[in-house]
DNA sequence: CCCTAAACTAAGCGATTGCTTAGAAATAAA
DNA sequence: TTTATTTCTAAGCAATCGCTTAGTTTAGGG
């Protein structure tokens, strides 16, 4: 009995990520995600309780499109030349009509701050703890020293990566990769 | 004739570029400016037109700021070296109370959006270029190669020293200081 | 001492924020 | 077809945003 939601939560989500992706948290507007996701107000605070949910499901959205790359990273055996791989495919995840937009989740960290936003947060650090792992798995197929010098590499390309993500708003293309290339050279 | 400003315009610029530099600019609404300058909105847009004028001149104050530490890398003379201990004095100089702030300009560049308000992209970006060629010119004192090679170097620099600006928020000091040791070891 | 110009206080402007609600429209079971 | 239940539209809520303005206080030159 009764009426049936005349949008998919996916396909809606899929937009107002992109949003998010472009324009930051705050400087989104429940207003600006109405226009994006193509329903009105009333169907998103039913939908997702508040901005904050949409958020976090945008977050959980961001992380099923992530997989596409971080799943290649997984498969690859690769050691090194996978996670440098990771990389461009990284950059090429985080374009959209030529403009990088860097990565949701690094964007967002660098926006909240700890205390105002406690629960977004704990599900962003969540998220780069896991790349690391991917970071210290493929390490490991590599000759690389003991656990803790590969620890202290995984570290390493992390800080790489978040640079990298700020790096490709304000650098060309062809910064990037050599940016990309130096970083792996002497590993 | 008439009265005396009963502030000094550095002294309020000091509490304000504080303030941007813990919350941002958009989260920095001018209420918390009146607050933390220690004057009223009245005295603030007198003195400064608009927040956006505020957040211009706390800009230029970072810069007499964090010329401190850049001051000291220009008059090093010591190549790599030089950038290297460049790196933990901009940890250093982006604490307050044990807690990192990142670089007040990287965070803006992170958060405002290109188009939307393209006069404080603009001083963020001639800033940017500024420390790149202090790298440029601390690099060129080693040997490390061609022009093209130096001017590469720079930019992986850059990109590890944003990172570390995001870095410094999320990883604690003994793996921001092994970041630092890799970055330079096989340099 | 008076007068004028600048700096102050405090109230409030319209616009926008996240969010809610009243009522109409739609759909499936009875 | 009727009825129950949910989704829709659209208007509007209080709070906050950046900014302005009216009216008072302060100070230096004539």
């Amino acid at each position: 009995m009764a009426r049936k939601k005349q949008y998919d939560e996916v396909e809606v989500i899929d937009k107002a990520m992109r949003l998010f992706w472009r324009n930051g948290y705050e400087n989104t507007s429940v207003r600006m995600l109405e226009k994006a996701m193509g329903i009105n107000q009333f169907s998103i605070y039913a939908s997702f309780k508040n901005k904050q949910g949409v958020f976090l499901e945008s977050v959980k959205h961001y992380k099923t499109q992530i997989k596409s790359i971080t799943d290649k990273l997984e498969q690859s055996n690769n050691g090194v030349t996978g996670i440098q791989e990771y990389f461009h495919d990284f950059l090429e995840f985080s374009k959209e009509a030529s403009v990088f937009k860097g990565c949701l989740v690094t964007n967002t960290v660098n926006e909240i701050k700890e205390d105002a936003d406690p629960i977004i947060m704990q599900e962003l650090k969540k998220f780069s703890l896991h790349i690391k792992s991917l970071f210290v798995r493929n390490l490991k197929q590599d000759d690389l020293g003991s656990v803790e010098d590969v620890n202290k590499l995984a570290d390493y390309l992390m800080n790489c990566i978040l640079g990298l993500s700020i790096s490709s708003k304000v650098f060309d293309k062809t910064q990037l990769s050599s940016m990309i290339e130096i970083t792996f050279k002497r590993l």
